[in-house]
DNA sequence: ACCTGAACACCGTTCAAGT
DNA sequence: ACCTGAACACCGTTCAAGT
């Protein structure tokens, strides 16, 4: 019984880029509970594992490829005509959307660069928000990274997380509750002190704080430029 | 001949779970040319690869355990005397370095709890910090969790970083140079306007930038907070 | 031109057998 | 009480063979 495909696409077996694409994202959207691999894919597809061997280089240049269509989810989700501030917030908070949603694909990507046409948009859209809030030059390609890298680090700390297993992911999350409570008050006040604080804080608040600490960011090294940067 | 085993210390074979993290450091420390897997260990304890499970439920846990050393190896850098930013500092700095020493551990710990006696320690500095800063209760814990997350993240993403294949890496590096050079400059204008800039940034600038904007933010929010926040 | 399937060189882990 | 080694259920990828 077991072993029955999930979709019988078979002898006629037309493989593209676009559906191997489309069906890495099926996988990854099943989170902990399907491994995106390519014998997984192979599956889905009704074919063969190795067909995708085909289409795309190695497993490497495909994950590039699911990556950047991921990022065109994210920009879809960004309205038009914001100022910079709620752009770089509606990003940030589509980018973890997205991420949560296809998280294998977020955690291996939070260190890559696809180099493709949505991570062009993005890295437009980044340019321009500190651009608009006042940067340029040297300072507005540091700020940039800045944004850039710890969006991506965010997202995909956020998604390697729920990636966990159920039993690793449970002695994690209780350990606020049972190890941080059981320790020696003495040796570690701050920790005695704040126990039940600590269990409460919510994985949203510190997103949003970490957040608003790169928009401060730009804007504080914005305001410490002289005047005249009121560029063309 | 490629198959003598690099320290042969069997027959005695007395191993320890210390022995064993510390085979574990030394493997982690070779960073990408040598991966972090049972079997390796095994070679490097001069023992079959399945004896550590004698002392370790599974690699999880040993990872944890060699993780909470690296913590360690850590807290030794830091000296002590300073105020709270120049601690939170010597902290972000020092877990870069160690994460960049041991990329093969610190890359699967970014988004992992210990729960042994470094992490507490790390937590109880941190805590220690953000406490001096002005902040207590629900704050001083969301700011903690804001710092902690975000330094695990960070470095994290820079071990990751170095731990890939040199191709992908040179991939990766050269696309400011080539794929983000060659953008349409209307489609793209940031991109075009600051491509020169941005392949100048510096890993270090960023990281530095990141790590000043968490600070900041700690300030900024005790700053806001009424005079009466001198706590007994 | 594209797909198949055996095969290779890897993983982490279990378990019966040794000492 | 601890270590060994065969074995299992996985990985990504290559390549000769099919159509």
């Amino acid at each position: 019984m077991a072993k029955t495909p999930v979709r019988t696409r078979r002898s006629g077996s037309q493989l593209s880029p676009e559906a191997i694409i489309e069906a890495s994202l099926r996988i990854a959207a099943r989170g902990s509970q399907d491994a995106f691999t390519v014998r997984r894919l192979g599956e889905e597809l009704g074919a063969d594992p190795t067909a995708i061997y085909r289409h795309f280089r190695d497993k490497d240049e495909l994950l590039l490829s699911v990556a950047d269509r991921a990022y065109g989810e994210v920009l879809e989700g960004i309205p038009d005509g914001l100022g910079w501030k709620d752009r770089l917030r509606a990003l940030a908070n589509g980018s973890l959307r997205v991420a949560l949603k296809y998280p294998a694909v977020a955690s291996i990507t939070a260190s890559r660069t696809t180099r493709r046409i949505n991570e062009f948009r993005i890295v437009e859209l980044i340019l321009g928000a500190v651009t608009e809030a006042g940067l340029d030059g040297a300072d507005a390609a540091l700020y940039y990274r800045a944004v850039a890298d710890a969006l991506l680090a965010y997202v995909g700390q956020s998604a390697a997380y729920v990636l966990f297993a159920p039993e690793i992911r449970a002695g994690d999350e209780s350990s606020w509750a049972r190890e941080y409570r059981m320790v020696d008050p003495g040796r570690f006040p701050g920790i005695a002190r704040l126990g039940t604080e600590l269990a409460q804080v919510s994985a949203e608040a510190v997103f949003d704080v970490r957040v608003e600490a790169l928009i401060a960011a730009i804007e504080a090294r914005a305001a410490s430029l002289p005047e005249d940067a009121t560029r063309t």
